[in-house]
DNA sequence: AAAAATTTTTAGATTTACCTAAAAATAAAA
DNA sequence: TTTTATTTTTAGGTAAATCTAAAAATTTTT
């Protein structure tokens, strides 16, 4: 059994391990918004209950033990998250913090309930994954907007950055997950990208392009 | 703010000071499950901050700003004590262990849509009244069934006791909430109350007695 | 390849919530 | 009203998770 903070370590940890193989003190000390040195204190001890593998100097990565118990905590913030917004009508863009503390609840009777009551969903509200209770879940197949040439389409599945400020920014412009896009643009200035969504053309920011993740169906 | 450790005590001390004004140390320590020192460091600390008034070997006492703060723990663990029964199926002596984590969640916000998404109960799954967000809740006028006369009649409201093997007994015995009895003998022998429910004839043991809380219809 | 910059680790403290053992105060019994 | 028992507090310490400052290792730049 881990405590409230070893999953969180565990937790950014998995995180960070999805963009590099190892994962290096000061991006986990960023994450976790405490200084390296207190990082490394942590790491040290998780080594030892053998939940990372930890080399002096060179990063840490994940055990099978380690990886599971993080998807484990992915799985209880996810779940709750859908519950925050299908059941208790909180927007997408308020439910990531309050999701921070539900996921420490320790009991597998309730998550497993939980995930009935909602109806065992597939994605949470912001398009990420839910893992099932071993574990285990799709690997989505996303393209980011920004990648995309004119004249793609496809449809928002996700979003890479879970800020409220972006996400309401989001919200604002009609761009929420399920809507079909299509590229009309790319605007030499400043790259910006000009789409064309719900019969209306919008124009967004490289930064926010960046962490629209579409599952494209290629040119029309 | 309070530390989830200062809330458990503030809750242990609101429920301690409903049987005696002032609240013992060793009291306290039992319900904690921790030492009378740890008891009385814990109480500097409360006193410090104005949530208790504490005299040296004179016992302990809220003060106004701390029973608002326990109330406010006591509608949490209520509230999620209602949504694990009626929305998640979780028996009445399953709850309390999961409510004890949930109710130290931080979020103004979750406990007001909880409360609306559950209908505003006015009573938990063991017949405890829930506090309206002002803190505000009829003080219920109980009797406990070991106080009724032969002939007595009344409706099951509460109970006293929540541990589990308990609830599951009067589970068994078809003694739960809302159900009409009547005291049809008490025997000499062990004090064991022969009592009238759902046409059946029912003998409970002193101690079963003493925990189950009627409201009164008087003689019928 | 040496110098400079960055990253990571160690050393030594701090805070919170505990603990044990012993002393002090209060309550109960003789 | 002493003596005894119980309750409560103090004194001194531990473990978890953090910190700052300084040392060590690694990486980058020149
Ligand atoms: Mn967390
Ligand atoms: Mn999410
Ligand atoms: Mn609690
Ligand atoms: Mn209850």
């Amino acid at each position: 059994m881990q405590s409230f903070t070893e999953e969180n370590y565990l937790k950014v940890i998995y995180h960070l391990a999805e963009k590099t193989e190892t994962v290096q003190t000061n991006a986990i000390a960023e994450q976790i918004q405490t200084k390296p040195a207190s990082v490394t204190d942590m790491i040290k001890k998780l080594a030892d209950k053998g939940l990372v593998d930890y080399i002096k100097y060179q990063g840490v990565s994940l055990t099978d033990k380690g990886r599971s118990a993080a998807i484990d905590i992915v799985r209880k913030h996810r779940l709750w998250e859908v519950f925050l917004v299908d059941k208790l009508n909180f927007k997408w863009d308020e439910v990531h913090d309050v999701a921070e503390e539900l996921e420490h609840i320790k009991s597998v009777d309730l998550i497993e309930r939980l995930d009935e009551f909602l109806g065992f969903p597939k994605s949470d509200p912001h398009g990420d994954p839910i893992p099932d209770k071993h574990g285990r879940f799709a690997k989505t197949q996303f393209i980011k907007l920004i990648d995309l040439k004119v004249g793609d389409s496809g449809t928002i599945t996700g979003v890479s950055q879970h800020s409220s400020a972006f996400l309401k920014h989001l919200e604002k412009l009609g761009l929420t997950l399920g809507k079909q896009i299509q590229i009309t643009d790319v605007t030499d200035f400043d790259g910006s990208v000009e789409i064309l969504s719900s019969e209306k053309q919008i124009n967004i920011s490289r930064e926010v392009a960046k962490h629209i993740l579409i599952s494209s169906n290629g040119k029309i």
